[in-house]
DNA sequence: TGTACATCAGTGAACGCGCGTTCACTGATGTAC
DNA sequence: TGTACATCAGTGAACGCGCGTTCACTGATGTAC
């Protein structure tokens, strides 16, 4: 063949990981597969070769990218991190900064909303999957309301991020930030 | 004149309140000025006749949409509507599936933090308004306190609302908002 | 061993389409003289 | 009172552009005989 053995693979994963930042950095309705293609290096046409439609795209990059998270999740309870690491990591500046590179629920939540039955398949069973892993995170309680607990903190940092992105005040902000890291140690029990 | 008197306004309202419900119900970038025009019963060029832009349009229709929240939330305050109410409906079924009439923090907010300045500030100020107002609502507390809380419920009510939306399984879309209302009286210090 | 053909990742131009925006025009009314 | 002109909300066609997608083609390699 003209390229190496697992070139194709690489490809694809080359765009994967530009889709993946672009769309959380812009939003999916935004980006474009021309800028997606270019930015790793190829044409347009090249596209049809490793994805049927952007769509599918969307798809492989929301399990991708979601699968990621998922596996840092496992590493930190592996490794005993505990869960106010996880929920500052979450509600850090760092993370505010750089939504290219973060999580893709805080990013694109309210589009993936809109997208196909599919689509919206893979999100939920990647959410659950994060959802159960925090659970473990959590000290007290019993399985159910550790549950519980993961579900109202995990969606007290997506809204908490997206609002500190939102807000055109630095010290706005911070606050919302800073509330939330509070709020999260409140409802794990932690204080 | 060909129209009678406030009949412009009136026109401009009706293209304000359209262009509202697609926002919120399809995201900003989804959504295009011809089907705007045409639900609101015009043809394209009229639109500049009202609005200088697209991005003038999104900052007008979040400045209305977003002071409409606030004025209920005012209301709510004058007549002594207890917080709970204000959590449970927001993280009703009902709200979860009228995005078109509901919250635009929580069907946009990730699209704001991508807009320019402009809508970005007018975002902000109307965000801090309604904080301002939530923390009235908390009984207990010190004045910073109260701020303190009204800004962890309301992350939590954003991202919860969201979650619940994006889900596509009935049963954990409802233990999303279930357990976030609980969440938010705890953060409220109602037990 | 040499030749003909198959394979296939990627190229790059083109497709139809809808986007945001512009603009010459319409036509009913108000105003000036 | 009659006429000429100004006003202005709205029309509808057109602008250039980028979108997602298609497709004939390239050219390096592998396979068959």
């Amino acid at each position: 063949m003209r390229y190496e053995k697992g070139h194709k693979d690489e490809t694809r994963r080359q765009i994967l990981d530009v889709a993946s930042a672009q769309f959380r950095e812009s939003g999916i309705a935004a980006v474009g597969l021309a800028g997606i293609m270019s930015e790793a290096g190829l044409t347009n046409g090249a596209f049809y070769t490793h994805f049927a439609s952007k769509e599918d795209l969307v798809r492989e990059v929301l399990l991708d990218a979601l699968s990621r998270r998922e596996q840092r999740h496992k590493d930190n309870l592996e490794n005993g991190v505990e869960l106010e690491t996880t929920i500052r990591d979450y509600l850090s500046l760092r993370h505010r900064d750089r939504a290219g590179t973060g999580c893709p629920t805080a990013a694109l939540a309210a589009e993936i909303a809109r997208h196909p039955k599919a689509t919206r398949d893979v999100f939920t069973g990647k959410i659950s999957d994060i959802i159960a892993l925090m659970a473990q995170q959590i000290r007290h309680g019993s399985a159910d309301e550790r549950r519980r607990k993961a579900i109202a903190i995990y969606a007290a940092m997506v809204g908490a991020l997206q609002l500190s992105r939102a807000v055109n005040d630095r010290q706005l902000s911070e606050e919302i930030l800073e509330n939330a890291v509070e709020a999260a140690l409140d409802l794990a029990g932690r204080r």
